[in-house]
DNA sequence: TTGCATTCCATGCTTTCCCATGTAGTATCT
DNA sequence: AGATACTACATGGGAAAGCATGGAATGCAA
């Protein structure tokens, strides 16, 4: 079983678009990293997509294996295996973490996701996302419904039998 | 049929944030964590949620992992799976029982259920919580009144039977 | 040489690590 | 039985390391 990411929060962004990776984060892509050795920082993969996504995906170096490893399986030249391609090779980019545990967002992506002081980290498994804060707060209000609707005091885990559900 | 956490009590909680985990507790994390192994300490998971809860859960490993198989099931992008991927991998956070059987209470958790100096643990079979002891106290008092209402002197094992109910 | 990006230092703060102490409860010895 | 030695726990304090962040310096290319 591998290590997934966990937690969330806001991190700075400087002028230079340097953003520091949670430390909970780093020891994740060091694990998910096969080429990673004592001394030098891990790299992963940013997926920034087209304009329908609003935030950036970033995968463990495994993780972007793997999903490489599924594309490839799918039927050479279909529609579904070509929109992955473009989404998944074309539009990302890999990055590295600095010494001082950092990455640069280059300017083109955080103009992408409306990026000014300050991003948002999400941890989500085995990947984690990075959203303008205000658009991450907006994106979530309708998974709020879920829980303001649940009977008073009812376990949130009840979710985990409804099955299907919306 | 996995070990379970058993009984409550206080703890201490210094300035830095450090809480003992009642011995009890340790040895169903130990037996709950399979990378556990000789020497090392074992680690846990904490949910700490939104602004609705007021408590900490704390799942073993495994009993984590079952959480995240089970997610993984739901319909990919449902809210109801958004909303459970939110709580369980965004507003979470891995622990690691230190040498001496303590854990480090983040600030931010600290401060999100109103912790000073103690803390209220309470176990709850497969995963065990924690409480600032006066809102235990103040959440526990509805479950008072389904004492109140039964029958004097009936036995309290008799609402097992009862099959669903409220 | 002006603009942008990459390196290298700097700092305040938080977290971790290591060592120390008090107190039960249990085991051991006489 | 009573006294003494041990061990397991809960808790505290200080030093060292790590983290998030900012600024200056350097390299490079148009």
């Amino acid at each position: 079983m591998v290590r997934r990411f966990r937690g969330e929060g806001v991190q700075k962004v400087d002028t230079k678009g340097r953003v520091s990776i949670p430390a909970s984060y780093r020891t994740v892509l060091r694990d998910g990293d096969p080429n990673w050795s004592e001394g030098k920082m891990p790299e992963f993969v940013i997926v920034y997509g087209d304009s329908r996504r609003d935030f950036l995906e970033c995968f463990t170096v495994d993780a972007a294996n793997e999903v490489d490893e599924r594309i490839s399986r799918m039927p050479r030249g279909s529609r579904k295996r070509r929109a992955l391609e473009r989404l998944f090779n074309g539009q990302s980019l890999s990055a590295s973490v600095d010494e001082t545990g950092r990455i640069v967002l280059p300017l083109r992506q955080r103009q992408k996701i409306d990026i000014e002081d300050n991003a948002y980290f999400v941890a989500m498994g085995d990947t984690f996302q990075i959203w303008k804060p205000e658009t991450y707060l907006a994106s979530e209000a309708p998974l709020d419904e879920v829980l303001d609707t649940m009977p008073e005091g009812a376990d949130i885990w009840t979710l985990l039998d409804d099955g299907e559900g919306d």
